[in-house]
DNA sequence: GATGAATGAGCTTTCATTCAT
DNA sequence: GATGAATGAAAGCTCATTCAT
């Protein structure tokens, strides 16, 4: 499987040359070096600069994807299901700093440039969020005032400035674990109906 | 008031342009030609191209801040402080769409490249929220076990997430209001103390 | 005398800016700076740039004539006059180092620019040292088979690579008095013709 | 030898687009036209445009070198030497015009802005001089009380001076042949023991 | 498939010159 | 006469992309 190797290669170099300099302040030639394969040879795997940076944002948020709904499977319990999403978010952030700097990059900047381009795969990824609002308030655990399609984004972003921020400073204020639990607590404790 | 008059124009074109193409595609010239200057006119207001973009936010951010500080003047209320600051925040959105696009990506992009630079006056902005958050439990109405430095963050990207969602779609699924109400209903709730 | 006032304060600016960044990385508003005068005003005494150097070059070059013509007015000896000579236009470099600098460059660079600048001046400065060649072979003290022509160019020359040698190097290995009669001594040592 | 060609390609295209319009008033697209190649090839060869004039200045000077230096190889009379020097010196002018004007300019003008770059070349160059001059003192042929490391100053400067006026002249009042011997007599005169 | 030398369009920035005040 | 803000052409340099080997 000789071309998927050097597809990787290439891909697994972009990610960190751009999260070094970001996209725009990336050279091909950076990203060459990087992957150890000549400027030339990218071209054959990919149809110019911003193809990476696409191609790149879709293998790993579908991997990541493929990963959250593993955790998820054995778990029925919303508020878990939450907290496991939350948690699994912000490990990413330890795991694969250079990778998240990018998506924040990805998901921000580059729509703009390419009109065409819908990251369904982001879609995919956040929608898991309302999917499990959705089931908490099927099985009424949670309020019913509440909208999965507002929740999910707003969920995400508050876990999405936190890393953002700790991409930023040098010395993070917070722990993984305990911005993660601050996070779903307050929103579980938002979405969860009051027993009186 | 001829120098403010040339500097407003070029901060407002730069806006425009900044929001349309994004900081890196766009060029000087456009700036110029949207401001109705000569390209080195520019030059005599700024240092840089990003000197543009720093100052632009600064200025702009200042002005957001003094607003939303006015409109919680009169309140004393923590939860309808947090509720008018969620509401002024995704107003700003409708009322200056493209304003909001180039802050996005200041916020975002452009710490890596002026490593130098300390928005200062973004964090004055968010530390709005957490002195609220702090306010509230120092009066009793918010769980003590909440991080006002960990609220603030997820405050703002749970309101910027959205925002951001509307500057990259075409039609919103949800209203101003209603989203305002939303999000800032979830972390009432979540932060507020339960009764029994 | 309101204007040959700014005239020469232009001049003067100009000769010591050029001196310090050369002629070509000079900025009009480097002189208007030196001379404490507004950017056009330097428009109103000169052309352009070029206009400058060439004006500057003329008017120094000129006075330079007359000052050295004075010195020798007295004298008769061709032998004492090639010292004299030889001297005085060192001596120039100590005292206005600046100037020769831009001399320097002047005699090299711009005539390449200026097509139609003919520096009679310049001309009239070497011809002194021809002049004085014809006279000594004339009165029969020099060999008749040297071309005053020649030699009133290599005279030159050799002067000034001296003062360019001087001009660039942080400290000079020989005195001016030393240098200036080494090299009158061995022209005029290969001037005279020999008793024998 | 595909590298040298290309950056001798540009080298000798530089020589002639310096030559022509000096170092400042060249474009590097006047220089990749001349050479037939693209604008950023050249900064393939070289860092930028000023390393183009230095690399250029020690390669051509030391091709210059191994060739004077070859034809002192057989000679040891000092005057002979000399006047070898002197007329290898002029016949450049002849043979490589262009390239002797590109000089002239790097040895004036650059010093000043590149104040790093020590043109040791240049030095060995004239250094030749000096060697003679003292062989012929240790011989006994040349005066004593001469200072051999003013005299190569003079030398060269009597002889580059010839150079320049016949760069600059259209039609050269005197030859070759005619200069290299007046000035290489005088020299030589000038150097000599007399006899009495 | 792989290479990397070559390309050349494109951009930021500078600065001589102008001209309304 | 004097000013200096404004102009805009011009140029060095970069780098995504191509293509002959």
């Amino acid at each position: 499987m000789r071309v998927s190797d050097k597809h990787q290669k290439i891909t697994q170099a972009a990610v960190k040359v751009f999260a070094r300099k970001g996209f725009f302040n990336a050279r091909i030639s950076d990203i060459a070096k990087e992957a150890k394969v000549a400027d030339g040879t990218i071209y054959l795997y990919f149809n110019n600069k911003y193809d990476i940076l696409i191609s790149l944002f879709e293998d790993e948020i579908g991997k990541i994807i493929v990963k959250v709904k593993l955790l998820l499977e054995n778990e029925t319990d919303p508020q878990k299901m939450l907290q496991i999403y939350a948690l699994h978010h912000l490990n990413l952030l330890q795991e694969q700093k250079e990778l998240v700097e990018v998506l924040q990059m990805e998901l921000r900047q580059s729509n703009k440039f390419i009109k065409e381009y819908r990251n369904t795969k982001f879609i995919e990824y956040i929608d898991i969020v309302s999917d499990i609002v959705h089931k908490g308030q099927q099985e009424g655990h949670f309020r019913q005032e509440v909208k999965p399609g507002i929740i999910k984004r707003a969920f995400f972003g508050a876990l999405d400035e936190m890393s953002r921020l700790w991409s930023l400073s040098a010395k993070p204020h917070y722990t993984l674990e305990e911005t993660a639990e601050q996070i779903s607590d307050i929103f579980l404790y938002g979405l969860t109906k009051r027993d009186n």
